[in-house]
DNA sequence: AATGAATGAGGATTCATTCAT
DNA sequence: AATGAATGAATCCTCATTCAT
């Protein structure tokens, strides 16, 4: 066996390993410890590289946890997709059950991105970060992907409506995350109860019937 | 002879404004910021005292942080009593339309709390700050609070449902007050909404007859 | 015997003498090294005090070389003072070669001065100094000065003349220094060819008459 | 089969080129920032080439600079040379005033030559860079280059007296261009002055007669 | 009850330079 | 002839905290 793995890294040089062991590292501290909480020095030792060698790879810190949020976003649409691809072909009702189970499986996936985006999002300081707009946009195309659900599952609901209760949706999904960060609830089970809460208020409005 | 007034006011007098001071400048920039974000230098600033007089005051940043929240808290929940002292004698369905509508003006009014105490609740640091325990704290009540409430509502339903009920209205909460921050959402109509959601879960599951 | 010299000084909390230090550090660093060489460290070596204090007093490194500038050209005007007042009641002539000497007196009594000041003057970096300014300023007022000047000397002189005149004494002034600093030119020497100079560019014009 | 061109170019070809590229780009900054205000990456950026490229075609930064002055020195040599090409055979005191208002006329051309080799020459640093003492050398070369030059002026003058006036050209000379970018002068009407000037002081001193 | 001054540790970032390819 | 990647030392500056007054 034998390679001296230990020295060998440093003289090798490969560019896309080190971006990759620098994003790593970054998105698991900004992930537990926000923006500020990041610091350079934290994710060059987790890393393993030293500090300026993070500044060749990204322009600055800034850039870097936007950088880590892209990746995260990228993952988590990839993850969606693959769970998508299971459930063609169901009944509106169906998918709307199936939709709720797989969100709750994609939060539990996720908490890293989840928390660190909103922790970007609950941040109000003078200069915006870019990864605070960069997790903004994909709060606006998860809005957006909500709306194209739930106007597949309720068929006959208006615009407004479907508003109405994507944001509710999206709302009780951060809601039950913080939950689960906080106080250890089951996301499943808290998703499932969302579901039938959702349903509920388009029946409560008189939106739809009640019959599931 | 007569107290040299302008003189005496800053050096001798009021240790009661100054620390007021403190932790408004304090809580306006830790609920801005979160708590890394939240320098004792930038606190000085904002109040017009010396960071040195902030260590007289306060232990030390951690417990000042840890005083906003409790401040923030303790007027929270005056806020909170002064709405609920109008409405005795309410029918159970009459309360909790009310009580949601009054939550909803919470939020709206304590935003700089809500927006810290998130953070912290999101954060995953190795030494947890006094100041996240507080606020968990503060989220124990108020469960404890909204199953008061729900029980009160819902007279006939079991620990077990109730406790779903009010996860899902705490969990609703937070997210209406996140899309608010993140995607100016209307706050009052997000709560409408949750009222009608909560109450179509309980439906939904049998757990109560429809009727409103 | 006796004082235990050394630790004495941190607890001491002498904020004027630090001040001072700081800027002798600086002035004399600055003066050798222009306004890039002179590090925040190396001036934090040379006055003793950590790097941190020299922030306590000077709000960054901007700052701290403009109040160099600052503090140099008082001293500067003071020595010019002293010199002044030793010459009222000469005539013209005397005023004016006495005037010479007091000049090179002036470039010989502050040399770290005119150094940082004259590389401020050459640099041309797209966020210009405060400092340079501050030198930019005293070059305004030793013009203005030398106009008085040189109309004395010259009563017969217009505005067109004397602000030649001025210029190129001005002009010669900094040539010298600089060729002292070069290659080791006498100063005074120099200055005894310069007065020769400018006034036989008066004569040379035919603004004045040759006899002295 | 024939080579594939696009790539090529860049790879294989002009290590000229990109030499010049550096010398242009390294000039530029440093007859702006001085010798510690070009950084490398400075120049990285401006002339298009990694940073690692510039060590291919200079040992160090010190040798960069150095070979910026070098190559300066020769265009203002050459552009010198073209000059005085076309004044042989005129009187001397044409040849004066001519070589005056040539003087002039350099100083204008070559304005980031002279900023950085008066920055250099101020500058008074431990380890005296290489690229100061090269545009000593150049000073020294104009110095005697003034002598001779002098010495054909004013054919009478001894020694002593032809460097007494050529020390006094030279700093005239560097006070103007100082002036020129402090104060915006206008140098050729500054180098006529000052030309009025050297003469005044020969005649001053009895040197020579008074005609022009 | 307060504060001017100080301070070591750490913040982000840039520096000149090297080395394997 | 060139360059992508790396790196240790240094840059300026801010941090939380202390202490004598």
């Amino acid at each position: 066996m034998a390679q001296p793995a230990s020295r060998q890294r440093k003289t090798r040089a490969n560019g896309v390993a080190s971006r990759i062991a620098i994003l790593d590292a970054a998105a698991h501290i900004a992930g537990e410890r926000g923006y500020e909480g990041t610091s350079i020095n934290a994710v060059s030792e987790r890393s393993g590289l030293p500090a300026s060698s993070i500044y060749w790879h990204f322009k600055n810190k800034d850039e870097l946890i936007a950088a880590v949020i892209d990746r995260s976003y990228s993952d988590w649409i990839e993850a969606l997709r693959r769970l998508a691809d299971q459930d063609s072909e169901l009944s509106p009702v169906e998918m709307y059950s199936s939709g709720m189970r797989q969100s709750a499986e994609q939060l539990i996936q996720f908490p890293d991105f989840l928390r660190l985006g909103l922790m970007l999002t609950l941040e109000r300081r003078p200069s915006e970060p870019t990864a605070r707009q960069r997790f903004q946009a994909t709060r606006v195309e998860t809005l957006a992907r909500l709306r194209r659900y739930l106007g597949r599952v309720f068929e006959s609901l208006g615009e407004a409506e479907i508003e109405q209760l994507a944001v509710l949706t999206l709302a009780g999904s951060d809601g039950l995350f913080i939950a689960a960060e906080s106080e250890g609830i089951d996301i499943a089970d808290g998703f499932e109860t969302l579901a039938r809460a959702v349903m509920g208020a388009a029946v409560s409005f008189g939106w739809v019937r009640p019959n599931s």
